[in-house]
DNA sequence: AGCACGCCGACT
DNA sequence: GTCGGCGTGCTC
């Protein structure tokens, strides 16, 4: 009997080992077992696969014990990472290392052991292994992380290496359970007291020692509120402290016991919706329901503030009343407080949270809870999706066309909309995909008649959509000595909006304090040495800086080309926006959203609320400010430099613009309907701004849909970034170009440039990195489709075909 | 991942 | 002539 175990490690395949007797009766797919690879590391793995055959030549080591009693995983997860490591080309290993909560995960700790035939004698010793010598014959055994404690130096493996030479100690390996049970101290009533007379008249008879009276009040107050009490809860409400309480149990009153705890607070389990649904709400509703009848995914196109998510709370609350599990996914930083409290609020104990930053033991936790279907509704980022569930109804993938929800660095480099479509297909559940501005992949399998579509075009109680004026720049530009982005019409619609006691966003998609410094006589303008991107001057740091690569160089202030001291700096980032603002509303509070002012998470969510109290009155940010925010009272928002996101020379390549800008349009008047955008553009000369005005509304996406003549050939494209991999570096480069040109021909594709440089090497294959831009074709997604789902590129090298394989980044349709 | 092996430059 | 740097290969 043999065992297929994935090794959470990046191995070329899965490999097997021998189930020996004792185990054969516990074995089973999705337990974790403790297995040694090369001589004596020791690994837990997750058994893939039982089988009985294995070529003969072959001979496998022992599985050395059996970790779990019942699997962790169930067969749909197994199932699943199977996929994603074919279809996003990585290992299994590196599936299983993204999926499980690290604290599930076991990590081999090497330990010193004493040799107990060593002699005493340790002049054949050097100081440092002296000291080691002397630790380990009183201790028997030394971590090595004591080991360093002792040596005063770096590198402590050479010492060891010699010990074990020497014969003084042994190494060995030991698995360690990292996740802990929270064990807490519980206080009860004794039973005799569960009587109310009893506790009635205990109570009426109390004569001395007040702070237990007071202890006992406090506890019956818990009780009555939390229905557990926890001693050091109690022993805080009471003022007390412990020797008090033991008082109070030698009295017979009360009890103590430990058991263990859960770390996530256990709100009640009930479900109260303030709101009812609106008319269209209601229909659009009964349209997924049906829809869902004959597909299996759904796109919910709905405008800002239509009401999407009470949408979500009602479809959640059906499913959480034909008890199945229902997965609720949102882009990383748009998981902010201000929607947990609002799922909280409406779902009360049912929803759990899950995202990366999590403490590894609360992952654990929830794992627990949703495999063992306890838990109904999770909350969470993309990594929620390897949650084990095990009756899954529904996946709703809210805000669809983030791209945050593309997973960039380590393998798995997947797609979680997309992933999440097929890991719902092994349940034969449900997904539905909502967005504001959904992604022109998801539209074009809308239209496909793949996805089932639903349009919500009103928002909710018919709240009107905001008011969108253009504000020409070079009209008004022209009366200014100095160029301020902030033209006299801004200027006055923010008083105006100031003096109404109302909020302003104003967004401006660049961070710094000036994206670019010239050098005034020569026109020297600096880059940096890795990116050739032009550095952003940083005003609050004194630095430059590389928004590509993030590399930091002090500011400069001789030019390096002509010697001179004199610099201009060259357009306006946020930094400089809140400046000019400050200056200009010297009584109004001011802040700044963007990746520098946000440094943890808890300052994102800080600033957020400050917002909503009001506290502040002008936001100053970058794209960060239409991430997951629902704001009452903001009803101005500036967009300061359309010029800079919309792209004149190539009509085609906005649709990241377009979402932008309908995106923070949409957060201006959301309660009143009095919202205003204020776009302030130099060349009014681009389609959608010919459109704006024409319609008097930025609805980019119906915009996009009305100038696309057919699908065949629609006026747009993409960013198609493909990785390339393959052993030799030429051929992963060479099949880069050789796609690029099939593309250039076939598709009349554009390329950004040819392919950028090497961006990884692992495991001895070469990644190469490819930006193509493509005409959002429905052939171009077909053909992508075709090449991507083999992962595999033939081209011609040295007389003969090679396979280069290829790992999709922006999904096409499957 | 982590360790062994091997190839090449710097040094006793 | 050897020590150790890193680039590469392999693990059931």
């Amino acid at each position: 009997m043999f065992a297929e175990v994935i090794i959470p490690l990046s191995l070329p395949q899965n490999y097997t080992w021998l189930v020996p007797d004792q185990f054969k009766d516990s074995i089973q797919p999705g337990i974790r077992v403790e297995v040694t690879l090369r001589k004596n590391k020791k690994y837990a793995g997750i058994v893939k696969k039982i089988h009985e055959t294995i070529s003969p030549e072959f001979n496998p080591s022992p599985i050395l014990n059996i970790l779990d009693t019942d699997p962790i995983v169930h067969p749909q997860q197994l199932q699943f990472w199977e996929w994603i490591a074919h279809y996003y080309m990585c290992t299994e290993g590196e599936v299983m290392q993204a999926a499980i909560p690290t604290n599930l995960k076991l990590s081999s700790e090497s330990i010193l052991q004493w040799n107990e035939e060593r002699t005493l004698d340790f002049s054949d010793l050097s100081d440092s292994e002296y000291i080691v010598a002397e630790a380990l014959e009183i201790k028997k055994e030394l971590r090595l992380s004591e080991v360093q404690q002792l040596l005063d130096v770096n590198n402590i493996y050479p010492v060891i290496k010699k010990l074990i030479e020497k014969s003084v100690c042994f190494i060995w390996e030991e698995l360690k359970e990292k996740y802990k049970q929270k064990i807490e101290t519980y206080i009860s009533l004794h039973p005799t007291y569960n009587n109310e007379e009893q506790l009635e008249s205990l109570l009426n008879n109390w004569t001395k020692a007040p702070k237990q009276m007071e202890l006992l009040l406090a506890y019956l107050h818990l009780k009555q509120k939390n229905g557990e009490v926890i001693q050091s809860e109690l022993l805080k409400k009471a003022n007390a402290n412990a020797a008090q309480l033991k008082g109070l149990i030698e009295k017979g009153i009360v009890f103590s016991e430990k058991r263990s705890a859960d770390r996530l607070p256990t709100l009640p389990k009930h479900i109260s919706f303030e709101f009812t649904l609106s008319d269209e709400q209601e229909n659009a509703l009964n349209e997924i329901k049906s829809c869902f009848n004959e597909k299996n995914v759904c796109l919910l196109h709905g405008v800002t503030a239509s009401g999407k998510t009470q949408l979500y709370l009602k479809i959640i609350e059906q499913q959480i009343m034909l008890n199945q599990q229902v997965l609720y996914l949102l882009p990383e930083i748009a998981l902010t407080a201000q929607m947990i409290r609002r799922l909280q609020k409406n779902l009360g104990g049912h929803i759990a949270i899950y995202h990366s930053k999590f403490n590894p033991n609360e992952r654990v936790e929830i794992w627990n809870k949703i495999k063992s279907g306890e838990t109904k509704v999770v909350l969470g980022a993309r990594s929620a999706l390897f949650l084990p569930f095990n009756n899954l109804g529904l996946i709703i993938c809210d805000e669809e066309h983030d791209a945050s929800y593309k997973q960039q660095d380590p393998a798995p480099r997947y797609h979680c909309r997309d992933a999440a479509i097929y890991y719902a297909s092994l349940f034969n559940a449900k997904v539905l995909l909502g967005s504001a501005t959904p992604s022109i992949e998801s539209y074009y399998n809308a239209k496909l008649n793949k996805y089932g579509l639903v349009e919500l075009n009103k928002r909710f109680s018919n709240i009107a959509l905001p008011q969108i004026n253009l504000i020409d720049t070079k009209k008004t530009s022209t009366h200014n000595a100095i160029k301020s982005p902030l033209t006299p019409a801004l200027i006055e619609a923010i008083h105006a909006t100031l003096n109404s006691k109302k909020q302003v966003i104003l967004f401006q998609n660049r961070r710094g304090y000036s994206p670019y410094i010239l050098c005034e006589t020569c026109g020297w303008i600096p880059h940096c040495q890795h990116c050739d991107v032009t550095l952003t001057y940083h005003k609050s740091k004194n630095k430059l800086s590389c928004h590509y690569c993030g590399a930091a160089y002090p500011a400069i202030n001789t030019c390096a080309a002509c010697g001179s001291h004199q610099f201009i700096q060259k357009n306006f980032g946020t930094e400089k926006i809140e400046e000019l603002v400050a200056e200009e509303f010297s009584e109004a509070k001011i802040a700044r959203m963007d990746y520098d002012s946000i440094k943890g998470k808890n300052d994102h969510d800080n600033l957020i609320k400050l917002f909503e109290q009001q506290k502040i009155d002008i936001l100053v940010g970058t794209q960060m400010v239409v991430k997951g925010l629902d704001f009452e009272h903001v009803s101005l928002v500036g967009i300061i430099d359309a010029d800079g996101i919309l792209n004149f020379t190539d009509f085609r390549v906005n649709e990241r613009a377009y979402q932008l800008m309908e995106q923070v349009s949409g957060r201006a008047g959301r309660k009143n309907g009095q919202g205003q955008v204020l776009i302030q553009v130099s060349n009014l000369q681009h389609p959608v701004l010919q459109y704006v005005k024409e319609h008097n509304y930025l609805n980019l996406f119906q915009f996009e849909i009305d100038n696309r003549k057919h699908f065949a050939y629609p006026p747009f494209t993409r960013l198609i970034q493909i990785i390339f991999k393959h052993k030799e570096k030429h051929l992963a480069e060479e099949a880069a170009n050789i796609l690029m040109q099939n593309m250039k021909k076939n598709y009349g594709a554009m390329m950004n440039g040819p392919s950028q440089p090497i961006v990884d090497r692992v495991r001895n294959q070469y990644l190469w990195e490819v930006l193509i831009k493509v005409p959002k074709d429905a052939n171009i997604i077909l053909h992508c489709k075709k090449t991507i789902q083999q992962n595999i590129v033939y081209i011609q090298s040295n007389k003969r075909y090679r396979s280069v394989y290829i790992i999709p980044n922006v999904d096409p349709v499957y």
